[in-house]
DNA sequence: GATACATGTTTTATCGATACAACCCCCAAG
DNA sequence: CTTGGGGGTTGTATCGATAAAACATGTATC
């Protein structure tokens, strides 16, 4: 293992000298930086990340916390993360939550654990009670729905502006009687089901479409079977209906294949749009109408909050920020085309 | 930022005594660890893994390179290895390639800062003749194809094997024309499409069916849109054919897409066949036949060699080890059904 | 009573890098 | 000639934990 007195040693400076150069101090001769490049090349030198952090008290990674990166949307997310990250010379460590609680408050825990520099959390079991919770002097970002005003920065999806959109959408396609297929949202909590059902309800009010409680299909968790399981209950029920808003394009995914199931015929017969506009959205057959949140931009946001909140580290506590996503309509086959 | 010696402190103890308690060391006195417990708990005591690890030498994590976290089949990967790597108390960071010799060569490299204890490479971009790279004195998993006789740890995808079998399956269904939409093998090079086109060859060969290299369609990279092109192009080149082979699961909902562009009905015309089994195939319409590699237990192998290696280190130099996952032929609607 | 040995606990040195402040040298300004 | 200041370089202390070994104390064995 060589360290940085060898280093030192063999380009005949100090151990500081060569640290100036490592991190690019000025106030180092050229010819002297020359010599200590050389010596790191020759001996193949590597810093020891374990020894910088222990004296800067940075790690270099953040954490992110996602329900499951085997999901497209997280996946995708990750990747944007990971890319943008990548711009500012920090590390991404991926924590699973497994969409629960409990979950979440591990991940938190850990990262007070100091582990990493600061925490993206894609947050969907907390709600506003948990907002103590996030009350810790660490950096983090919540990505994902509004938990109420949170003293942490957020970066939201125009969640129910989202599903407005989407829901007009279809009423402009000549759907009347649209079915919901969401995340069973329940009481007055605030997640990402709740929200979307507030877009849904108020596209179909300004529509003055009446809402029917029988159109709305609940599945437990946003999966492909939960889609697919719901459409056939909502056929089997004998529900008529012409149209479905899905929480999820994972969700909508399980929806096509549940009408085909039943030899339901979409665009013809339901039109079917999702939210997130996963890639695999553009290649189901029929391809799959979307919400299209910019991932990019969202995930770019984040990892920039971040940043600020770790460089400005022992600073005073600056007002909590908030961005809301923009988002576009993607219309494709399963809702008539664009 | 209380440390060990504000919690010894506090307890009435040596910091040693703290430490012990921490990595659950024997001999210690029950009342001891238990008022050392309490005084962490009182303190809100996390210990500072920075300094953890320079005394150490370990960090515990591990980072796992991969061409794309957003692509499903990887995506599913890192879902499994995260999973695995937490029963060994290990955290994963994720490193993307971008599916490019140099991505993984950084990925090599940056390993060797010891930023992590080890590596799993899912390489896609070296080949037999960087095998001298890997002799580095650092624990490395390759994870995917087989890289010669390396002189690392490999867990490898029944690649040649998996492939005959899904060939051969096409080929007990009727099918007699079978064009395989590949990765575009050049030359010898030993990767996935390489090794999976020798699949194809080998069933082909056993039927006593005819190769035609018209029924050959490359397509750039593993994408969706690569297996969409592909197939559109069959088509319209006029080639007749009436099954698929796939070199991924990823390009063959790719190629049911383009395949319904063309108004070609699957599988009553032509049968299609992918490889990895990814979730989203159970969900296509129709949904998708697989060669199912049992990714949990390649996920498992992979770290636990991994893990070997890392406690291992500084023993002498075993030989590498090497498993070939088994496989499974999972038949859906793509090709008639089960 | 001496020896060996297991259980508990502490002392000391150290992992490898960087913050901080001191230092030297040289030149410009007064 | 003295003072001041910036470029260039270095010595020292330190980040917080743990390895290793020493040090107690008890207690079983002959």
């Amino acid at each position: 293992m060589v360290t940085i007195q060898d280093v030192a040693r063999a380009a005949g400076v100090s151990a500081m000298t060569v640290s100036h150069v490592l991190n690019d101090h000025p106030h180092v001769k050229a010819e002297t930086r020359e010599r200590v490049l050389q010596a790191i090349n020759q001996l193949d030198y590597r810093v020891n990340v374990a020894a910088r952090n222990l004296r800067t008290g940075r790690t270099g990674t953040i954490g992110l916390a996602v329900p499951e990166v085997d999901r497209p949307y997280f996946g995708q997310l990750a990747a944007e993360i990971i890319t943008a990250a990548a711009r500012h010379n920090l590390k991404v460590a991926i924590e699973q939550t497994g969409a629960s609680r409990e979950g979440e408050l591990d991940a938190l825990a850990l990262s007070r654990n100091r582990l990493y520099d600061g925490l993206i959390l894609s947050t969907v079991g907390l709600g506003p009670t948990d907002t103590d919770l996030l009350k810790v002097d660490y950096p983090i970002v919540i990505l994902g729905e509004r938990i109420f005003d949170g003293p942490v920065d957020h970066v939201a999806m125009p969640n129910v502006e989202g599903a407005r959109a989407a829901t007009a959408h279809l009423i402009e396609r000549g759907c009347r009687r649209i079915a919901l297929v969401d995340g069973g949202a329940q009481g007055e909590e605030v997640n990402v089901s709740s929200l979307r059902f507030t877009g849904y309800r108020e596209a179909l009010d300004e529509a003055g479409v009446a809402f029917d409680a029988r159109l709305v299909a609940p599945t437990s968790r946003f999966t492909m079977e939960g889609g697919a399981a719901a459409a056939r209950r909502l056929v089997d029920d004998g529900v008529e209906f012409d149209g479905v808003f899905c929480v999820t394009d994972t969700v909508a995914i399980g929806v096509l294949r549940g009408l085909a199931d039943r030899g339901v015929r979409v665009p013809d017969e339901v039109k079917v749009i999702g939210f997130d506009n996963i890639a695999e959205g553009g290649y189901t057959v029929p391809s799959l109408s979307s919400i299209d949140p910019d991932h990019s931009l969202m995930a770019g946001t984040a990892v920039r909050f971040l940043a600020k909140r770790i460089t400005e580290k022992g600073k005073k506590r600056e007002v909590a920020r908030e961005f809301v996503s923009r988002f576009t309509v993607v219309a494709r086959e399963s809702t008539g085309g664009a």
